[in-house]
RNA sequence: GCCCCCGUAGCUCAGAGGACAGAGCAGACGCCUUCUAAGCGUUUGGCCGCAGGUUCGAAUCCUGCCGGGGGCGCCA
């Protein structure tokens, strides 16, 4: 028998066949079969599933389309998983999973557990998600966070699809705007002492710079003070970049992200590495052109709009000589079969000229995927708030956090699709109400932990209830709910479109509150999941056990955690 | 000027070439002697920005236009 995970390939399978047993009947004319193209109907009415091969083959075949799904019907064998499929204008095959099929998964998802949809797609290709990655000279912000919801959770779901996944931070610690950061520190730092020193121009105003510097003096001393006028020690850049990475660190560990390896970008550059590696290929394919003093990467020659500067006429590499280096490394050096970069939407104009390298230095372009997320707006109290980096008066990440807390922030960041700019509402997200699908979806879970805890309490368990007892229009429809995870995980992590993870939760959850509450808009108390019936109310209870894992699993995937109680 | 994203209900937004375009919130009307009302039910609300095209079939794909946002540095 098919499960849930199956159950598509296998009717597209049925299909097919039959249609081939059409042509060889001479029910059909011998024309070639495409793909059964099964998909969900909207409507439930339509049933389960449904093929539109009919419409499909109509032109080819010269006949009306509904007369082919009649020749395709009488030739699909009676299958267990399914009820007798039915025909419907203009053409559709429409099939309704039998009530049998859809018991038995729940017995398999409670089998699968925490693993519950777990997908084969990656058969075991490595992934690596690369996200965030924020230069470290400053808190991150909120539109970070989005950057990290949206990483962390494309990354769940591409694990969840059988990929070997690799979350990656890449550690901006070389170029100018370190330089900057480090100029910044120092200045901070000698004022600390007394000196009369101003920020550089192109420095960092903020207040964390003062904190950092407090935080260098606290734990240092005066051991960088050099005498003035006399540049900086090299060392206090490098403290002051180790102690900001420390603090990205621990705002996405609150956040729930942990990564499995911080990329430092200076490590490039090391005798031997990557850079050298990388530039050597580009220069043996003769792409390297000096001109005006720079090196140039002759890009237009391979369809770009121009060429750019990979060394600067001050033998400084630009950071785009980092991203080549660093995406030779990935591909060549680690091996990863799928690469995801996801970059905020200003990053857009690297996109191209970054796939035209990555193909350059012998990396299959395809396998370079960008995320590209769009800006954040904070709204509060229906005013827009205003952010303003230069002032320093961003709303960092740590405050989010703080105000709405992880779980909400998560949830309304992973709503939007990634390519709309979305609005971030501070009231609604941290308002504990109807309003709030947050609290509506970790309710449903907690609700579900409660009855298992009631029931247990009870002397009851779901242990040797029978799924065959599972029979009312609520509980079926609960069922058909949980089935579509693995669809849902599939269009994460094939399409990078994480939004279907919450949207999919509140379904979810809807469908349990639904069946749920059965009992109190029937009013008939026999619909409750414990009733007088002990043998009905194990078998429930296996449904309310399935619910739950199915429901935490889709938490998970979000990053969110999964309340007992609340 | 060129490039990218967006335009769908009053608001915020989903929508996988298929059937009558959906959800949440807001609005209206019901449901607490309850396995947690952070819940449930009913209901109002649409030239899917505009105009062409492709297709048996378009919110979805293509072209043009209009509107909003972002980007086009030897900054990252």
């Amino acid at each position: 028998m098919p499960d849930t995970r199956t159950i598509r390939p296998y009717l597209e399978g049925l299909v097919a066949a039959a249609a081939k047993a059409a042509v060889a009947a001479g029910d059909l004319p011998d024309v070639a079969i495409p793909g059964a193209a099964i998909e969900r109907p909207k409507d439930p009415a339509n049933g389960d599933f449904a093929s539109t091969l009919p419409l499909r083959l109509a032109r080819a075949a010269m006949r009306p389309p509904l007369d082919i799904a009649r020749a395709i019907v009488h030739h699909l064998p009676a299958d267990p998983a399914i009820e007798p499929p039915a025909v419907a204008p203009p053409g559709f095959i429409n099939f309704r999973l039998s009530q049998a099929f859809l018991q038995d998964q729940v017995e398999h998802i409670i089998a699968a557990g925490p693993a519950y949809a777990d997908l084969q797609l990656g058969a075991g290709r490595s992934a690596q998600v690369e996200f965030v990655s924020a230069n470290p000279t400053g808190p991150l912000h909120v539109g970070n966070g989005r950057g990290a919801a949206i990483g962390d959770a494309l990354a769940n779901a591409l694990a969840a699809a059988g990929y070997r996944v690799e979350r990656e931070y890449y550690i901006n610690d070389a170029g100018t705007q370190t330089d900057n950061f480090a100029e910044t520190l120092y200045a901070r730092y000698q004022q600390l002492f007394g000196r009369d020193v101003p920020l550089p121009e192109d420095g960092y105003p903020g207040a964390y710079m003062v904190e950092l510097a407090e935080e260098v003096r606290a734990r240092h001393g005066d051991a960088f003070l050099r005498p003035p006028g006399e540049p900086m020690p090299p060392e206090l850049g490098q403290l002051g970049i180790e102690l900001m990475v420390g603090r990205i660190r621990k705002t996405l560990e609150s956040f729930g992200v942990r990564y499995d390896r911080w990329y430092s970008e200076k490590s490039l550059y090391e005798p031997g590495g990557a850079y050298e590696q990388a530039m050597a290929i580009l220069r043996d394919a003769g792409m390297l052109v000096e001109r005006d003093g720079a090196l140039w990467f002759a890009s237009s020659e391979l369809g770009e709009d121009k060429d750019n500067v990979v060394v600067r006429s001050d033998g400084r590499p630009t950071y785009y000589a980092s991203d080549i280096a660093y995406h030779w490394d990935k591909f060549l050096r680690r091996g990863f079969d799928l690469v995801i970069d996801v970059w905020g939407a200003d990053h857009h104009g690297h996109v191209s000229r970054l796939k035209t390298a990555t193909k350059a230095v012998g990396a299959d372009p395809e396998a370079l995927q960008i995320l590209l997320y769009q800006l954040v707006t904070l709204k509060r109290g229906g005013e827009v708030v205003r952010l303003s980096k230069r002032s320093g008066e961003i709303i960092t990440l740590d405050e989010l956090v703080e105000e709405v807390g992880a779980d909400a922030a998560r949830f309304f960041f992973l709503l939007r699709s990634p390519g709309a700019q979305m609005d971030f509402d501070l009231d609604l997200a941290v308002k504990q109400s109807s309003e709030n699908p947050v609290y509506y979806v970790q309710y449903a879970h907690a609700r579900l932990c409660s009855i298992l805890e009631r029931a247990r309490e009870q002397g009851l368990t779901p242990d040797g209830g029978n799924v065959r007892l599972l029979t009312a229009p609520h509980e079926l429809a609960l069922i058909r709910e949980m089935m579509q995870l693995a669809d849902v995980i599939e269009n994460v992590a094939t399409r990078f479109e994480p939004q279907h993870l919450p949207h999919y939760a509140q379904d979810l959850a809807t469908a349990f509150h639904a069946f749920n509450d059965a009992f109190k808009q029937q009013n008939d108390p026999s619909l409750k999941v414990i009733t007088e019936d002990a043998e009905l109310s194990r078998a429930r209870l296996r449904l309310v056990l399935a619910a739950r894992i199915a429901l935490a699993r889709v938490l998970g995937l979000m990053g969110m955690s999964a309340p007992e109680r609340m």
